[in-house]
DNA sequence: CACTCGAATTCACGCAGGTTATTTTGGCAA
DNA sequence: TTGCCAAAATAACCTGCGTGAATTCGAGTG
């Protein structure tokens, strides 16, 4: 199984075996937790970088009255904050979704292999400007799509990154995460995912069971989601010449 | 009047003479704009970075059948995406809501000032990092408040931001854009807009006349709106030394 | 001063999605 | 196999907000 830090960044920048090697020795487990448990809490300072290796994740708020907000879904590969340093302390929580591997990352860590390796510095740059793009795409999501939209833009979405790790096949992937969540994520009540998701299924744009998604036309989802996969960036850039 | 950008570092890190001149030399103005007016578009390729001297802009994006999502307020002092370079596409539109001057600062510019002046780099990053704390928290009013909560989580965080750069007095400020675009902004009907006006004005947690806003008990309205202002970050940080 | 036009306000009505409660399903452990 | 429990599914009812259409206000302008 390969490094999916390094599988993403590669839909960027082309890697040499070095880099590949740089990344993966810095990004080795070093943390596993089950279901359901916080990975940092907010208030507390953050220490290190956390990369996902195996399982989701996610960010999210909890209002004083009880109200939860999902706020971003972490997947292999994903990098949650590099740089938090800056701040002393975390304004939300990280928390898992499904058992998860972590590895935590240094900030000298970092920081050395970006020295090294100015092109890792630059993929690095590229994900976070994508996770930036991500977090506006939600808040178009939850300002103007309607339910079904709204759900069928996240499916294209997880769909597109989760390939971007090697983590698909053609038209399926897992998708291993409850309806309360996907309602938290989504501001919508449980209730009502449920009721959407039986439209989307009964309009045969995807097929949902257990935890495995199937989207057998996504252009036809992308359509009826007004999913346009630009934000993500994913074309690699031409003017980056490789050398592996 | 002091440079807007000066003064909103200076709630994170105290600046020397010699800093502040540097960041003021960077971003003399080189470009104005009515109101309503684009100032950059989605497909462009970004050429520098904008910072915004006076007036009220935004980052917006419209979908195919006119649904419009204004997806974060730029007031003065704001920069706009530092490091888009690394993208080859802007994903979204940077458009005016009143009349504005702006800094078009280069890539190398900034480069040369983070370089030669560190402190300013480490404020440009808290600035990144709290304008992307920003959009989570957008993310939390659009999946979970009320419309009055969501109004009122508004005008307590562009009191606070506009008090950062010293556009407030003790219990108003200007308050200048539509209530269309506040409809926008926050994924309301222009009318619900209104309605929900009202009755913050009616509860007296805020005044708004024409373009003038005032909230005569911060502190009721954070308590109504479920605003805690730590994700704003705007304790200086005590480790860092002033040589001013 | 009257005119204009965008912005604000108000009204009546409809719908997307919330709430509470109950039932069914399905994975898993004893 | 039985039992357990979280997750999914379904139902009935309710409400926050959207829609479309007037009407009023207010800052400029000739």
């Amino acid at each position: 199984m390969p490094n999916p830090l390094v599988r993403k960044l590669e839909n960027f920048v082309r890697l040499s075996a070095e880099e590949r090697q740089a990344l993966e020795r810095i990004t080795q487990p070093t943390r596993r937790l089950g279901a359901r448990e916080d990975v940092i809490r907010d208030g507390d300072r953050p220490r290190h970088v956390n990369v996902i290796l195996e399982g989701w994740a996610c960010r999210y708020k909890q209002l004083e009255d009880g109200r939860r907000q999902v706020i971003s879904i972490f997947l292999p590969g994903d990098l949650c904050d590099p740089h938090v340093f800056v701040l002393r302390k975390m304004d939300h929580l990280l928390g898992t979704l499904t058992p998860v591997v972590i590895a935590e990352v240094s900030e000298t860590a970092i920081r050395e292999v970006v020295h090294q390796y100015p092109r890792i510095g630059e993929a690095l740059w590229w994900e976070m400007l994508v996770t930036a793009a991500v977090q506006r795409e939600w808040t178009v999501s939850l300002g103007q799509r309607l339910a079904t939209e709204r759900l069928g833009h996240l499916f294209c979405e997880l769909f597109l990154r989760l390939r971007a790790v090697g983590m698909t096949n053609e038209t399926s992937c897992e998708f291993p995460i409850t309806q309360a969540d996907l309602g938290d994520a989504m501001g919508l009540s449980t209730v009502h995912i449920n009721r959407t998701l039986k439209e989307l299924r009964a309009s045969g744009l995807i097929r949902l069971r257990g935890r495995q998604l199937t989207i057998p036309d996504l252009p036809a989802l992308q359509a009826a989601s007004l999913f346009d996969p630009s934000y993500l960036h994913y074309e690699r850039d031409p003017s980056v010449i490789g050398d592996d």
